[in-house]
This record gives structure tokens, sequence and C-alpha cells, in this order.
DNA sequence: CGAGTGCCCTGACAGC
DNA sequence: TGCTGTCAGGGCACTC
């Protein structure tokens, strides 16, 4: 295999593709958002080929009609070429000398699968005790829990009925415990629908992800809230647009009624 | 060291 | 019509 930059600069986000040269790739992993392909066959053990999609990257065995920015190339298989095409130059596409977080800090310093048994209700209120920062700005850091992004942590506050700038550490235990279910329903369902789609994600496959239909909060200000009817709002939030009900997420108070897994409001 | 701010990058869109 | 300005956000560098 041999894995080389098309067209973007050289930096941080390329980091040491050249050393992938004759490695193959062991495996496919996961965590959180990166892509982790363990290599074999290097003068180091242990390089790992880092991926990251950003906001609008896109794996594909066909050439794509522009942006490219980094390539695999296999000597065997019957897709001989693996294309990087990323618009927006938010991702990365790097090789991490003997599998070394170090140059990843958010990577590095990343919380549980969301999905794993590690990512049980009192852990995750132990971690939202370590920080005064607001509860949806630590879950943006990927150190509480892996995996949630922006709408998804909007979505997940809005069905645990969580104001969004709470300081982490004033969630109590059961607010924490509606958020841990929230949020792995919220991606249970998204990834379910294949993902949500609201300009420029596809799935590998070419296909809109449906998600963005089902969601309650993302993009809908000025709307009724889907529970209690009252109007929704955005505001900004660590520089990122923030989207929630203030009837059902009031800001230092307890919790509305969370929702359940399924979605609909608990009896 | 934790918290807050702004940068990167490009296309879509609003306004004039 | 064509220009300018604004917005979107994952991760990280920088500042305080």
């Amino acid at each position: 295999m041999q894995a080389e930059r098309v067209g973007a600069p050289p930096g941080p986000k390329y980091a040491h593709l050249e050393e992938a040269a004759g490695q193959r790739i062991r495996g496919v992993r996961r965590r959180g958002k990166f892509l982790l392909l363990p290599l074999q066959g290097g003068a180091r053990p242990g390089d790992v080929l880092v991926i990251h999609l950003g906001m609008t990257g896109r794996l594909s065995a066909r050439a794509p009609e522009g942006y490219e920015r980094a390539r695999l190339t296999f000597q065997e298989g019957p897709d001989p070429v693996l294309h990087f095409q990323d618009v927006r130059r938010f991702g990365r596409f790097l090789l991490l000398p003997g599998g070394d977080p170090a140059g990843l800090p958010t990577l590095a310093a990343m919380g549980p699968e969301p999905m794993s048994r590690a990512f049980d209700a009192a852990a995750f209120a132990r971690s939202l005790q370590r920080s005064r920062t607001a509860v949806k700005t630590y879950l943006l850091s990927q150190r509480p829990v892996a995996g949630v992004g922006n709408i998804y942590a909007d979505e997940a506050l809005w069905r645990a009925g969580i104001h969004p700038a709470t300081p982490a550490r004033c969630v109590s235990g059961a607010q924490a415990a509606a958020l841990r279910d929230a949020i792995r329903a919220v991606l249970r369902n998204a990834i379910r629908a294949q993902g949500t789609t609201l300009n420029d994600y596809r799935t590998v496959n070419g296909a809109l992800g449906a998600y963005a239909a089902a969601l309650s909060a993302y993009g809908h200000a000025g709307d009724a809230c889907p529970r209690c009817g009252g109007t929704m709002e955005r505001m900004v939030l660590g520089g990122r647009g923030t989207h929630l009900c203030p009837r059902c997420q009031p800001a230092l108070a307890g919790p509305a009624t969370p929702l359940g897994p399924s979605g609909r409001l608990t009896p």
C-alpha cells in the first residue's frame, strides 16, 4: 500500500503519509469520529493511519470530481485506489508514527464509546463533575463521551430536558443518567437512519442520511417544540449554533419529563 | 491548567 | 448581474 497527499498543502493534517509505503492495513477501527487503520510491515511497529472526515470528507473507490486531498494505492484487490475527497479541508488523513496519539489531543483524551459498557450513568455523572464549562461545550470536547457532535449534542440535551449552558458540574445525577440515555438513543436512531444530511453529508454509498427529518431541536429555531409547543430558540455557545426549548430546558433547573428511548414521552 | 476565543476552508445564500 | 458579507462547524492553537 502507498499513501499520498493530493492537492492539499503539506501540514499536520496529512503528516507522515510517505511512511505508509509498503505497509499493510491490518484492520479498520473507529474511535469517536476518528477512523483508525493499524498498519503492519513498516520500519517502526504500531503505525496507525488516522482518517477524520471533518465536515465534508468522503472516502470512495471511484475518483471524485474535485477536491481530492489524499489517496491510498493498493497492490492487490478489486479496488486499487481509495480516494479521500474533502471540500472544506476540515478532515485529516495522516499516519500516526507508532500509534502514539500525542499529536492528536482530542483522540488521546477521548472518553468511552457511547454504546460501550464503560459509558454508564455513574461514570458519566462523575466525568461531568470535573468541568465548570457549559455541559454542551464539554460534550463537544469528546472527553465525557466519544463521538457526539454539534447536532446530536443539541438533540440529546433537548431530549433530556437540560439547558445546554448549564455548567457541567451542576448537572445532577438524575440529569446525567437521562442525558446518557438520550445520547445513546439519538445516536442509535441517527445511525439507523444512515446519518443526518443537511447539505453535504452522504453515506459511503452516496446516499442521503435520513435523520434530518427526525431532528427535534437542531435547526428548528422559531418552530414549535414537539414536546411542549413552546417556541424553540437559537443561541451561540462556544462558537457553535445551539438550539433549545427554553421551556423544556430551563436554565439551571430540573429537567422536564425526559423522553424514553422510543422518542416518545415516558408514561 | 481550565476556560474562552478565533482560526482554518469553501459553498450556499442574503442583501444591495 | 455581480459583488460583498455572513454563516456553517471539528479540532486545535492561542490567550488569559
